[in-house]
DNA sequence: GATGAATGAGATTTCATTCAT
DNA sequence: TATGAATGAAATCTCATTCAT
């Protein structure tokens, strides 16, 4: 989105290159699977200039998480600023963000999913600060609203957030799996829904006060 | 555990032994940075042998999941058939079997967590059909509720399998990356506060009935 | 020259074949500018197994020397140790035993001159303490010559040991770079006159007594 | 330290400072193991310019060898002038030019030993005239010392050249592996002592006339 | 002269898989 | 069954050299 630092107005910033194309090529056929050629191939630079650039295959996609994962958490930390939004709504605005986010580069998302968040043994585990730190900010959300009694209590946030997390990355799976068809329909009612099942929870409500269906 | 199929009764199942070293290894280093020998040396058994019972590295990671997915879907299927049970008591036995699923195997579920249920690329898609089963099965579950009128209408029984499923796995990601501690109370607590966020949702209920906090 | 250890009999040792492979081609290309496919083409063998004897590159030529000069070492322990010799007849053995080296194993000597011995930032380095222990011997056949009063007093083993090992490598660096002839009678004359320049010394000693010899 | 040849007085002499700068890159890492862009960090010039200056990175060693080596022949050639030394003294200059060489200029000295003088299959073999030139003049002050008979005739001067000047290459290989100290003592004794053990050998001479100690 | 981004051939090393015993 | 030596394709990474500016 932005240009590079000191360079030509009309020249093309060869590193943002490599990154764009290794964000496809990963998505396409996954950290492990693809040679550094096939990076420099979708950029249309030679071999060594991914290797000027980057230290290794790994730095690529530790700078695209680092990236991207930031703008999240600014995003939360945003959102979470609203004093005028109850909880539920910020957590929808979480859910906009994230969803758009894959809406908008599903590949980029693909890859931070399938090749970082749940990558115990490798990527996951280096940026695994970074990545508590999104889930934290969520938690802070639900306490903020458990202190001020919107939220049930006996809840913590930390908890909530996994839930509320875990259920919108796995949306996000579905899509990366092609298991639910990804329009513009299905991504505006995912937001609303995931905050509903979340926040509202499954369970009918007409019941209240009177028979209660089942413990 | 249990002896092999054909085989003399003092003789070690040798392929079992493989199995479950490679839990460990695949558990401990991951499927890409582990090698074949350190499988073959974890089982004590010579390099040729894994080859002898398994065509390939990706067969033994494959068999691993298949068997243990598949006593995720009969054990579904059959705390769906209860008729006793609610929903919610439906669900509550789904994420038990799953969390103790981890506990008395965390390195099997990790690997399963790790290396294929978000291999969107190699294992994910190629156990897909599989993976789905367990998801329609959740999702089934759900619906029977809406048809009976005690869950929501508006939340179809797939999108919920998905925030449910999703909620789970990531709490055993949270125990699987150490973010949360691995004790037996966490194990139950769990249990029980998955199914109260899904079902019950996150948001304090004293309002039923009278003034909505907010929209 | 000695076989593998636990090797069928007719079995051919692909470890020795290789490290004899590598004395020939370290010896003609150079240690950095062959690849380790030249080593294994020489060999006969596939790639992978000189991988599969040796950590790397590197650790053959290490093999290569620590062999070869800890048979040196013992030869020269062992020519100390006779009783009857002088400390003349001592260094002459010394100076044959490494010329006859180089006679009979003239790539193998190459390498460990052109590679190891000189090669202060590398194998001299990593070798320096079995390297010296050499010099330390050759030294204190100097010293014991000194004491006997055999030898001058003034000019210490360590530095005679330099002086008397120095001259033989450049005898063989002058046959490796071609510009003496190898012949038998070469070598042989060798032996006696870098003994006799460096015990005797290039002055003639008209001095004793009477007159000077020459031709 | 000198300028270049057609230089603007106030600007510096790029290319000298290069081949400085990979002096000492070359003897601290070696001539192999370190990079162009090694040398021109050290120099402070830019990559490229290395490449306006020298063809290649072998150009670079050739030249400080080719610049070096042509002192020494041009001074051994004027030390064998000297009508008024005998020939021990003129190998006292020579081996005190050596010396003296090493001792105000350690690194470019090591790099020639190192990386030239015994290297056979590069840049040794390339050099070999220039390098023997050497050689043959110092046998020339033997020969002329055989022909009016202060040295001994059974030594060619050929063969005694290569036992001298191995003998000082390895007291500079000791100082290069740190395994004498150099101090400005250490480097006069060399001197002497060198010349000593080679002219005057390193027996002791009361026996002449009377009784030989050993055969 | 001076710069450093760009190139790409080639080297080392890894390791899944085969196979003779 | 069981072994582990043997194979060789492929991947990552290096770095001398070129070249546009």
């Amino acid at each position: 989105m932005a240009a590079g630092p000191s360079r030509a107005p009309n020249s093309v910033d060869k590193r943002r290159l490599i990154l764009d194309a290794a964000i496809h090529v990963f998505a396409r056929k996954g950290f492990h699977s693809c040679r550094v050629s096939d990076v420099a191939d979708e950029a249309g630079v030679a071999y060594g200039l991914v290797y000027h650039y980057f230290q290794s295959k790994e730095e690529i996609l530790d700078t695209l998480f680092t990236e991207r994962w930031q703008l999240m958490i600014d995003a939360i930390v945003s959102i979470d600023q609203r004093r005028d939004a109850s909880a539920r709504d910020k957590l929808y605005m979480v859910a906009s963000f994230i969803i758009d986010s894959y809406r908008h580069e599903p590949d980029l998302m693909k890859v931070i999913i399938v090749e970082v968040t749940r990558a115990a043994n490798t990527f996951g585990l280096r940026h695994l600060t970074k990545i508590r730190e999104a889930y934290e900010l969520i938690g802070k959300i639900v306490d903020d609203a458990r202190r001020d009694g919107s939220f049930k209590s006996d809840i913590s946030g930390e908890f909530a957030a996994m839930c509320f997390y875990g259920a919108i990355e796995q949306l996000l799976s579905a899509w990366i799996f092609d298991i639910v068809p990804e329009t513009d329909e299905e991504f505006e009612r995912a937001k609303s829904l995931v905050v509903e099942a979340i926040c509202g929870g499954l369970e009918a409500e007409p019941s209240r006060g009177l028979e209660p269906v089942s413990g």
